[in-house]
DNA sequence: AACATAGCCAACCGCCTATTC
DNA sequence: AGAATAGGCGGTTGGCTATGT
């Protein structure tokens, strides 16, 4: 189809907006709303075609926009939403209440694109620049992971969880939520792989690529994550990178759900190599804040555990809670941390004995498909 | 001071999908 | 059912400004 109709008509005019255009659609929009937009250059007496008021409306009229400069925060995020979503701007701008994807998209082509070159990440990829020097030299057939892409909400968890093998590798870009089956222990065509260990009482750590010091993502470069399904409230534990991941779970979430909600993120795999990813979300849940985490000091840094140890280990063997950043981090006064939240501590504790009286089989991460490592940790932000 | 270059950003273009007729 | 239309999105362009020569 491409061009509208309305851009065809004559005297329409073009290019920078005048004040007194912008007053003219303004007003009409706070009286009336927009309706329909084809439709609103008339009304409004405007030269314009609807498109183009449209977008002036969400990029600058808009009276939820946040002005001025963007923070490091927002940067951060920004970031590491994208190494999960790639250029969706739409998707990536509905994580930043404010912002318009527009506005992302420049930032993104004009400044943190650069910067991560410049830290010697790949902005494409998001992997260090030697790996991809490195995979360059194998024959590329097609790289569009990042290319415009028409695929559905949930073929986007394939696509952008592992940008740049997903078609090197011959990886499915197609997954259907028909195709998903849930393991229910005993089908031999499908088990459920890593993420869904956090249906039980789960700690992990997160490691997050180091992005340089000049964008600075924390100092502390460890996250951990509690969830804890089986209690009312689900926790979610942070320090200021596991903030970063749940937002990146809330992302994942709007993709599949359309409400930013946190999510409990599982992954399975079926008989014919079709991975699923899925994302529930809670009834209830809360993130702590990461501020009122590291106000209270330095959080001690939790024992180091190499990405390869994690995969020659059985999960529940790390199913151990970083017990030192819970009694060492909490302060002696005030709350980082709600009422609730001890309660799940303890209910983390509870049910981590009751697994070890149950002496349920560990689940060996070495039969996760590295395609499934690389992916979450691309999403994850976990280096390995 | 004049010109060249780089960076930023608002706006346009073309495509896709959903909806309407 | 199929064409027309509208809304939305991502890529790209072009103008303005800052900086360098």
């Amino acid at each position: 189809m491409g061009r509208h109709s309305c851009c065809y008509k004559q005297k329409l005019r073009k290019g920078l907006w005048s004040p007194e255009e912008d007053e003219k659609l303004l007003n009409y929009i706070t009286k009336h709303g927009h309706g329909c937009w084809s439709s609103v250059p008339k009304l409004a007496g405007l030269q314009r075609c609807g498109k183009s008021c449209r977008l002036r409306w969400i990029n600058y009229l808009r009276p939820d926009l946040k002005r001025g400069a963007f923070s490091q925060q927002e940067e951060n995020l920004i970031i590491e939403l994208h190494a999960v979503l790639g250029n969706r701007w739409s998707q990536i701008a509905a994580q930043l209440p404010g912002r318009t994807d527009n506005e992302i998209k420049n930032l993104w082509n004009s400044c943190l694109k650069k910067r991560l070159r410049q830290s010697g990440i790949d902005p494409n990829t998001h992997k260090p620049l030697s790996e991809i020097e490195n995979d360059n030299e194998k024959p590329l057939t097609a790289n569009k992971s990042n290319q415009k892409a028409s695929v559905s909400s949930n073929e986007v968890m394939s696509l952008v969880m592992e940008p740049t093998k997903a078609s090197i590798d011959g990886y499915p870009l197609e997954v259907s939520t028909s195709s998903k089956i849930n393991n229910n222990g005993s089908s031999s065509s499908s088990h459920e792989l890593f993420l869904d260990r956090f249906n039980t009482t789960g700690y992990f750590s997160f490691q997050n690529i180091n992005y340089g010091s000049n964008i600075g993502i924390s100092e502390n470069p460890n996250a951990s994550i509690c969830f804890t399904p089986t209690s009312s409230s689900s926790q979610m534990m942070s320090d200021t990178n596991s903030v970063i991941n749940s937002n990146m779970l809330h992302s994942i979430s709007t993709s599949i759900f359309q409400t930013p909600t946190q999510v409990k993120p599982t992954v399975s795999v079926s008989s014919d190599g079709v991975h699923n990813w899925e994302a529930s979300n809670y009834n209830t849940s809360k993130t702590v804040s990461s501020a009122n985490f590291l106000d209270t000091g330095t959080l001690p840094l939790q024992e180091e555990m190499k990405w390869s140890e994690y995969i020659n280990t059985p999960f529940l063997m790390h199913n151990q809670p970083p017990q030192s950043i819970y009694t060492e981090a909490k302060p002696e006064t005030g709350n980082y941390i709600t009422d609730e939240s001890c309660t799940t501590w303890n209910q983390c504790q509870q049910q981590q004995q009751q697994q070890q009286q149950q002496q349920q089989p560990g689940f060996q991460l070495s039969d996760i498909y590295s395609k499934d490592l690389q992916r979450f940790s691309v999403a994850f932000g976990q280096t390995m």
